[in-house]
DNA sequence: AAACTCTCTTGACACTGTCAAGTTCTCTTG
DNA sequence: CAAGAGAACTTGACAGTGTCAAGAGAGTTT
């Protein structure tokens, strides 16, 4: 009832059937999963026809691509601000990137699958997941500054892996069954941190 | 032309279209990703009609998991070779679990997406995932024998979490496209190995 | 020889992604 | 202010999909 135009064919509804397009996406990936993601599913609750996803996104693909373009941009911000605040980077660093990974699920899981993410496909969605790995290289930098020019990528790598690994196991891997279910995933999320010493001799 | 029976009917036989169905299924896998996997793509390669995988895996997901079962046997042998390796326990697992999955991509694609892995719904299934969990659990305590047994859960979900993030980000993720093309992947696993140290205080 | 079971096959159904071709509205241009 | 352009869709069609239902033909058991 909030809106009070009904002509269809303005800018400002066809950002609305973007978004709803998109969120109807998202909340199918993050409660089915990806494969789940129809698009005839989602224009239905969109409230549009068959057809007209396609009108925005091109194909499937497209849909994916736009969603993790939008991670990708989201997630380079709520990192960004993770580096720049006081304390123990390393773990301030890792909490959020789990925090996104959770608070954002669809988003992550789209972002994350080669096959779908379309950063290969899609130019857009290239250039801001390029975004969020730089984030990655400020974090390496800040743990260790001086490190050695010739092998700059395993530290970024090693960081990459625990925080990839320890988001991916919590929304989609077997390890939620294996906790005892009493467990706090932000406490966890802090052990795991406090456990890593990153060797820099 | 190996083998002489033509009868279709015999258990030798059944084996053979088992063994197709699967092999089929992890070649689409590998190489196109676990969406591309259709019933009658794989019963085409097997050379059988498109509802012959059903008497055998009862449906798409029947495939699935039995897929990440065997994935999960097959994982749980190699580790367990890596566990009773001389020298450095941990790098000797990180580089088992890295290799398995570049070796096994098929398997181990299927094997941590939750959403088709069968932990949940085969129980068989859930049981070769128990005993790869096992030899986990075996490694951190290898690592660090005497840690307090009210947080027994943290190393573990470390070593975890670092292993398969490098395994994920290697056969999945945007990792490869941002190391420098002569890249070796062995040595990138060992400098992460020689870079984490674990802080058991 | 009859019944049963295992290993499949054929046929059908609703559903899917996507191509092609309209249709309806808004906005710009003359 | 009429005409055209273009954006934002819709309707229709097609081949391909997963899966249910109902067999068919071997082999084994009784």
């Amino acid at each position: 009832m909030a809106r009070q135009r009904s002509t269809p064919a303005t800018p400002e509804a066809s950002v609305d059937v973007q978004r709803a397009v998109l969120d109807g996406a998202l909340d199918i990936i993050a409660t089915e999963g990806a494969e789940a993601v129809s698009m005839r599913e989602v224009a239905r609750r969109a409230g549009v026809s068959h057809q007209a996803p396609y009108h925005y996104f091109g194909d499937r693909a497209g849909i994916f691509a736009a969603i993790s373009e939008e991670g990708f941009r989201r997630f380079t911000e709520e990192f960004r601000r993770a580096l720049e605040l006081p304390g123990d980077v390393a773990a301030n660093c890792l909490r959020a990137y789990v925090s996104f990974a959770v608070a954002h699920k669809g988003h992550y899981r789209v972002m994350f699958r080669s096959d779908i993410c379309g950063i290969r496909t899609h130019e857009q969605t290239m250039n801001a997941a390029d975004e969020a790995f730089l984030t990655l290289l400020d974090l390496a930098e800040a743990i260790h500054p001086q490190r050695d020019a010739a092998d700059a990528i395993s530290l970024p790598v090693a960081l990459w892996a625990q925080a990839h690994g320890l988001a991916t196991l919590f929304i989609d891997g077997p390890l939620l069954d294996k906790l005892p279910p009493d467990t706090n995933l932000d406490d966890l999320v802090n052990k795991v941190a406090q456990l890593t010493e990153w060797n820099t001799k």
